[in-house]
DNA sequence: GCAAAAGTGTTATCACTACACCCATGG
DNA sequence: CCATGGGTGTAGTGATAACACTTTTGC
């Protein structure tokens, strides 16, 4: 086989906006750029697509790379192709969004890649086009979020309603009243109540609740509208 | 300035999927792929990403070349990058998906590039993973169609609710009340009665609507929920 | 015993569904 | 005058939003 004359060759990267959740604070895991050009500058974690790696093998390999993890909810937000976003040479990037449980991954941050959680409402500049990119997945965070289940990737595999409540009012930077809220994730069904208490943030406690792994699997895609109009919010 | 030594380059690609209405079906305009590999056969409209170029106006000029046309409704779907996709060489493909008043283009349709309407329910075997694009496109656009007035980008500047509604059946493959349907669509705001009547698919005749534009641009990203839940139906 | 956060219930409004009849016209 | 498709109204039901008080317990 021979291959498609005369057409350009461009490097293709993958780049992660990698969301956690701190109890108080929507986070974004950046790292300082280890080579050149922009080395020493803030950064998400990306890197080249391989010759024989799919996009996703790309994103998920990056990712872990970083951070040690696997089973990682992500997904594609987009393809970045401005021909001077990278001014070394044309690199096309396809950017990923990712919800990790921050506990996963909150200690040994200060390894080869000088990873740091910062606050969104606290975003160092970037690099290249990065900062486009955190936008549009803020962006697609909350869009999804008003509707499918999303957000208890963030959390830890036990929660209560009042972490989750903190969570939704993180992401769309907004209040929510308490009794609406709690009436209207328990009638999803998604919820399992457990016997055991949280206690470090209140004198009474707060029930944990765990996902109902089979009803999240079946109603991830479902239309639960969470949030009524997110675009009317902030 | 140098380059990102020992990192593969590959081609990067845009594909078009293009969605029309003839009044009856959803339609997707095709073409005879006219170079190897898989020279003669079904395939979306395509093209390379050129050395300057960004990946929308790839996107805008490969729609315009096959098309004529100009101002579509389009919006990049997703990356497709399987490494073997294109057996040829490693091509990666951002497919965009475009929504055209199908009157604007169904004359000349036999010129270089064989193209081609079909319905959505009879598309004929296509090269590569383009059958995965079109899916891909189709699940978006019903999602999409749910929540945001996209559909109208499918008709002509003037319509009847019927036809808006035989519109929403094609895309939902479902039936809707007429009563709650039309009492929906107005409760939106967007649609500006005219005192001109369509007679041609009835004795009666119904009345043409318009998009108030400037209400049309407003409330295009909210959530406006036609359909209730579209992962139920079918 | 008090401060701090958890938990719960009611009412009014709104949106959605289901459903059936009359209207205008061309033939 | 009748067949065809256009157009409209209502009642019941379920979801949402607004709102305040009681419970538990560590200090």
């Amino acid at each position: 086989m021979t291959r498609y004359s005369r057409q350009t060759r461009m490097l293709v990267a993958v780049d992660c906006i990698i969301f956690g959740f701190d109890g108080q604070d929507l986070k974004l895991l950046l790292i300082k750029r280890g080579f050149d050009p922009e080395k020493g500058k803030w950064s998400l974690m990306g890197g080249f697509v391989q010759p024989e790696e799919a996009l996703d093998a790309a994103a998920v390999r990056t990712l872990n790379k970083l951070t040690g993890l696997d089973g990682v909810y992500m997904e594609q937000l987009a393809a970045f192709g401005t021909p001077q976003r990278d001014p070394m040479e044309r690199t096309l990037s396809v950017a990923y969004f990712a919800l990790i449980d921050i506990n996963l991954y909150k200690q040994q941050l200060s390894d080869e890649y000088k990873a740091e959680w910062f606050s969104l409402r606290d975003i160092p500049k970037l690099i290249f086009d990065h900062a486009d990119m955190v936008h549009e997945a803020q962006a697609r965070l909350r869009y999804k979020a008003a509707i499918h289940p999303i957000l208890f990737e963030l959390l830890p595999p036990k929660f209560t309603i009042p972490q989750l409540q903190i969570l939704f009012e993180a992401v769309y930077d907004a209040g929510f009243d308490k009794r609406n809220f709690s009436r209207k994730v328990l009638s999803t069904g998604l919820l399992v109540k457990q016997k055991e208490k949280e206690r470090a943030s209140s004198k009474r406690g707060a029930f944990y609740y765990k996902l109902d792994k089979r009803k999240y699997s079946a109603k991830f895609h479902a239309f639960l509208n969470f949030v009524s109009d997110p675009g009317n919010l902030r």
